[in-house]
RNA sequence: UGGGGCGUGGCCAAGUGGUUAAGGCAUCGGGUUUUGAUCCCGACACUCGGAGGUUCGAAUCCUCCCGCCCCAGCCA
């Protein structure tokens, strides 16, 4: 399905409706992350979103860090952050902006707030406020420092903000409605106490702006007109709406909600995959098992897969969970169009020819489908590689159900010559050490003679001009689809096996020298990318091939 | 339980009263192929959470019922 011919979704139809009426002239949206984590796949759909609107409707997108919460943030954060944006390949309007930016924009709005007399300094204690905020069912009470006078509260507001007064023992709410139905109405904190430095404003603050009180002011100064967030924020419309109704904001912005993406057999929840380094369950947030932006790079994805994989999503309003095998489908997808070909054996058996004793170079094209793409030298000589699995002593197998070498028999190497298994070689163990063989003359990039049926294709490598390589195979990081709603903690149904390391592989040639950020194919196998930080010759499986074989 | 949101095939989904209920993923057949890949062709919801009702006509409108998700942080 082209873009064009794709259906609208109900954000670009309201979109579409507010650039008719002309309630809006330019769109503007924001992708706004806490910068207290790396970004993950779910990020990834909220950022194609984003951007994505933006583009649709020449509009543009702030990249804008909601750094109200010291405690929880780094700079670290930031700066990862900014290069998985970055790496998917999008670009924000402007600067980057930061919550911290408005700090003192905010305080200001807060004393307003205090001289309408729409919020006022609490000294409840946090278990106190929970007992006067009520239940689901019960309304809460009025906190007795209601009333106090304007002064008084914009008194106490300056000594919080001085760093006089104790963390937990006074907060900033707005006087809105203790029976309010929705729960967040019912006098929310403004401001509270974390006598703690920031990462960008350092100590100048003791007093910090709560989600709430932040968030929508954040989008009416940088003229957001469509403020786009996941379902949970739904109930906190309402509050997001009474404070761009009650203060002097520069603009108003809307905010729309929808479905979040979950990935079975994945977990996207920053504070559970923060736990998983945390814990060393993973060696880090880039470890390519991680469904973080950072870890899928690692791991080979391109930025084309997860925006392919993005735009395949709906934005609507339910909340299911998404097929992992959707997602693998468009991983494989974009590389199989675009990943040079090569040629790795991952568990070698040694080949020896008793009837060439040549050394000869043959070429081979790096994709079927794509001449552009170029082709690589590969040496061919009296001794290879082939892996174990292709190769069986087994004569009874039909050529139907093992389209490999058999012994007696023959089989072809992928753009090399047909060859023959004569003889089977054991170790004293008994196991097969080596397998001697014959070529079949004049059949490089020729039809097999009359009499010689190849029962296949297999991939191989030259034991003389190969290069050694560890290979790290992956498998899904939890072996459960739901790992958050199973039994007992997530952490529980990590699969043991999620990470299989072969050494002594061997790899052709022209791999010796590749960057991380290419990807091949290795044929017969799967795609593979360099590892960035391994200092030797290691490979990461990204995906394997779709295996349609039916044993 | 108060409030908010959502229920269309195994999964994601289009559909905004009127042709045979799009499409993608998965699955199952078949063809091509020097990758058991790719590619190509074909199959795959008498039915839209359930029950009533309105209508010539309902996945779409109404009523009731059932189920799932979110909110009771001085997190975002």
């Amino acid at each position: 399905m082209t873009d064009s011919d794709k259906p609208i979704n109900f954000i670009q139809q309201i979109i579409t409706d507010d650039l008719a009426s002309g309630k809006t002239s330019k769109v503007v949206t924001r992708f706004p992350p806490e910068p207290n984590g790396y970004l993950h796949i779910g990020h990834a759909k909220s950022i194609c979103v984003n951007f994505g609107l933006a583009e649709n409707f020449s509009g543009g997108c702030n990249l804008r860090f909601d750094d109200t919460n010291p405690e929880k943030e780094s700079d670290e954060f930031v700066q990862a952050i900014i290069e998985d944006v970055q790496w998917l390949g999008f670009k924000w309007h402007g600067d980057i902006r930061y919550a911290s930016d408005y700090f003192d924009q905010f305080y200001q709005w807060a004393c307003d707030l205090i001289d309408q007399d729409k919020a006022y300094v609490c000294e409840l204690n946090a278990e106190q406020m929970r007992e006067y905020r009520g239940t689901l069912t019960e309304v809460g009470k009025d906190s007795p420092y209601r009333a106090r006078p304007a002064t008084e509260s914009r008194a106490l507001l300056e000594q919080m903000k001085a760093g006089e007064i104790a963390e937990g023992t006074m907060t900033l709410r707005a006087k809105i409605d203790m029976a309010s139905p929705n729960i967040n109405m019912r006098d929310p904190v403004l401001y509270r106490i974390k006598r703690i430095a920031h990462h960008r404003t350092g100590n100048k603050w003791n007093i910090y702006p709560a989600y709430d009180f932040a968030h929508g002011q954040e989008d009416a100064i940088e003229g957001v007109t469509h403020s786009i967030c996941t379902l949970e924020f739904a109930a906190n419309r309402p509050l997001y709406n009474w404070f761009i109704d009650n203060l002097d904001v520069p603009s108003t912005p809307s905010q729309y909600e929808f479905g979040r993406l979950n990935l079975n057999y994945s977990i996207t929840s920053k504070r559970k995959l923060k736990q998983l380094v945390d814990e060393a369950h993973v060696d880090a947030w880039d470890d390519p098992r991680m469904p973080t932006i950072s870890g899928l790079r690692r791991r080979g994805v391109s930025p084309a897969a997860i925006r392919n994989f993005c735009d395949s999503l709906a934005v609507a309003k339910t909340d299911g969970v998404v097929d992992m095998a959707q997602f693998e489908h468009f991983i494989r997808d974009d590389l199989n169009n675009n990943a040079r070909r090569a040629m790795c054996v991952l568990k070698p058996l040694l080949v020896t020819f008793t009837n060439y004793d040549q050394s000869e170079l043959f070429t081979a094209s790096s994709h079927p489908q794509r001449d552009d793409l170029g082709s690589r030298e590969l040496p061919f000589d009296r001794q290879i590689y082939i892996d174990q699995s292709d190769f069986s002593e087994d004569t009874s197998l039909s050529r139907k159900k093992f389209k490999r070498l058999v012994l007696g028999e023959y089989v072809r190497l992928r753009g090399a010559y047909i060859i023959r298994a004569d003889e089977v070689i054991r170790d004293n163990d008994g196991e097969i050490q080596e397998i001697r063989a014959s070529v079949v003359e004049n059949t490089v990039g020729a039809d097999a003679p009359e009499g010689v049926r190849p029962r296949g294709v297999i991939h191989w490598v030259s034991a003389l001009n190969s290069l050694d390589c560890t290979v790290n195979l992956y498998d899904r990081l939890f072996n459960q689809p739901l790992p958050d709603s199973a039994e007992g903690s997530f952490t529980d149904h990590i699969n043991p096996d999620s990470l299989k390391v072969l050494e002594g592989c061997k790899a052709e040639l022209s791999l010796a020298n590749v960057e991380s950020t290419e990807r091949y194919q290795f044929e017969r196998e799967g795609y593979f990318c360099r590892d960035s930080e391994a200092e030797t010759l290691v490979f990461n499986c990204t995906i394997g091939l779709r295996d349609n074989w039916k044993a």
